[in-house]
DNA sequence: ATAGGGTTAG
């Protein structure tokens, strides 16, 4: 009986912790401390997994301090966890301890472990080291399985170089591994990228004549590719001939198509098509909405715009940061700045916190508009989360501080930014 | 009942 109550609450813990409602999921463990149950390696695994994919690493290591003094042993799901928090928040030295530490404690690293690292790497551009990784996984006698070649395989695409990336395939292939359809849509992502669209169709025709099925995502990443090229009807015969062959189209597919639609000038068929998708009932998702509240704030339909942030709630969605940047930007260039000020705030009452991209966004529409002094005040953000400045956003810094009558506000900069001073100083008096 | 790969918005 006991035995069946902690596996009902494990099951409901769970549930949160991967949905990511973390106060819920503490609630659960609160009222299994109060039923006398402690929770077991199975649930610090979901809490900890949890707090990392929402970047509160700090909070799951203390979790994991707290698991091994209740006498719980973390295991090789709880490190891998822990080391992709460690990794996406750049701890990158703490990761390292963190190796070192489960090799003390006789756990041994397996092929997830390493793919875990090596998607950090890649994702960063460190695509040398994700290689000498599998190298490591080789000599520690881990064998590499296709999803460490395919991690690999994007990160040659991602630092463009495709011919290196494509040799993955035979060399995957000499290791006894079978290129599957993850592995060649990597490869078509790539060269759409690149804008090398011939090869994306000619790996295609390779992917058919080695009998590797192409899914919904094979083709949403080729329909991309031909609308990214302005290749508007090529794109559209490409969606009636999925639709045609009765696949099963997703939320990519729809996204893709409103996008495509709105940015090559046909946004009365993007709402149209959205609106057949609402009566339909699809599900929709905030990348949805951040496509049409874009492309109508652009087009100057700011009622719409608006009308589409409402919807949002009714679809039982949130806004993202993307959508308050969206907006954020449009109120600075129209000058409503003090709207501009609730909504920010707002934001962060809603829980969600602006990143480096929104932040010099801001920024940079608040220097085009001349409020130095606005902008300073998002500088100072920038600083206290470290995040850097975009290139963009320093050389309208520099032209904007240049200017005779801005200079003296380079001087009150976060000390981070002093180097800017030294540029204009430098600029003058050479 | 806990961990890893591909496609969409800025």
């Amino acid at each position: 009986m006991v035995f069946h109550l902690h596996q009902t609450f494990n099951i409901v813990f769970c549930e949160y912790a991967k949905g990511g409602m973390i106060y819920e999921a503490m609630h659960i463990f609160d009222q299994m401390r109060q039923q006398g149950l402690s929770p077991n390696v199975v649930n610090y695994g979901a809490l900890i997994d949890a707090l990392c994919k929402l970047g509160r690493v700090d909070e799951a290591m203390l979790r994991c301090n707290q698991m091994i003094n209740e006498g719980v042993t973390p295991n090789i799901i709880v490190f891998t966890s822990l080391v992709y928090g460690l990794c996406t928040v750049d701890k990158w030295e703490k990761a390292d301890e963190l190796f070192s530490e489960m090799l003390n404690q006789g756990i041994y690293p397996n092929a997830t472990f390493f793919n875990t690292i090596m998607r950090n790497l890649c994702n960063e551009g460190r695509v040398m080291e994700a290689q000498s990784l599998v190298d490591l996984m080789v000599r520690l006698g881990v064998r590499p399985d296709v999803i460490s070649y395919n991690t690999l395989i994007d990160g040659y695409c991602l630092a463009g170089r495709m011919e290196e990336a494509m040799k993955l395939l035979d060399v995957m292939v000499s290791a006894g591994l079978e290129p599957d359809v993850v592995a060649y849509n990597t490869l078509l992502h790539g060269y759409c990228r690149a804008g090398r669209i011939y090869d994306a169709f000619r790996l295609f025709r390779q992917m058919l004549s080695n009998a590797v099925t192409p899914g919904v995502a094979t083709y949403n990443t080729i329909l991309h590719g031909l609308f990214q090229y302005g290749r508007f009807s090529e794109a559209k015969e490409l969606y009636l001939n999925m639709i045609k062959s009765g696949m099963q189209l997703d939320i990519y597919t729809c996204n893709i198509m409103l996008n495509g639609l709105c940015k090559n000038n046909f946004l009365d068929d993007a709402f149209e098509m959205f609106q057949s998708l609402c009566s339909m009932d699809s599900q929709l998702d905030i990348i949805t909405f951040n496509i049409m509240i874009d492309a109508l704030l652009k087009s100057g339909r700011k009622e719409d715009a608006m009308g589409m942030l409402t919807a949002i709630s009714a679809h039982g969605l949130v806004p993202d940061v993307v959508t308050y940047r969206l907006v954020t930007e449009n109120l600075i260039k129209e000058g409503l700045l003090e709207e501009f000020d609730n909504l920010f705030l707002a934001m962060e009452k809603s829980g969600c916190t602006p990143n480096s991209g929104m932040l010099n966004a801001i920024i940079r529409r608040l220097l085009d508009r001349g409020e130095i002094m606005r902008a300073g005040v998002y500088l100072s953000k920038i600083d206290e989360k470290n995040f850097s400045l975009e290139a963009s956003t320093t050389s309208l810094l520099l032209s904007v501080f240049s200017r005779e009558e801005y200079r003296h506000h380079a001087k009150s900069l976060p000390e981070k930014f002093h180097f800017l001073w030294v540029l204009i100083n430098e600029h003058y008096f050479k």
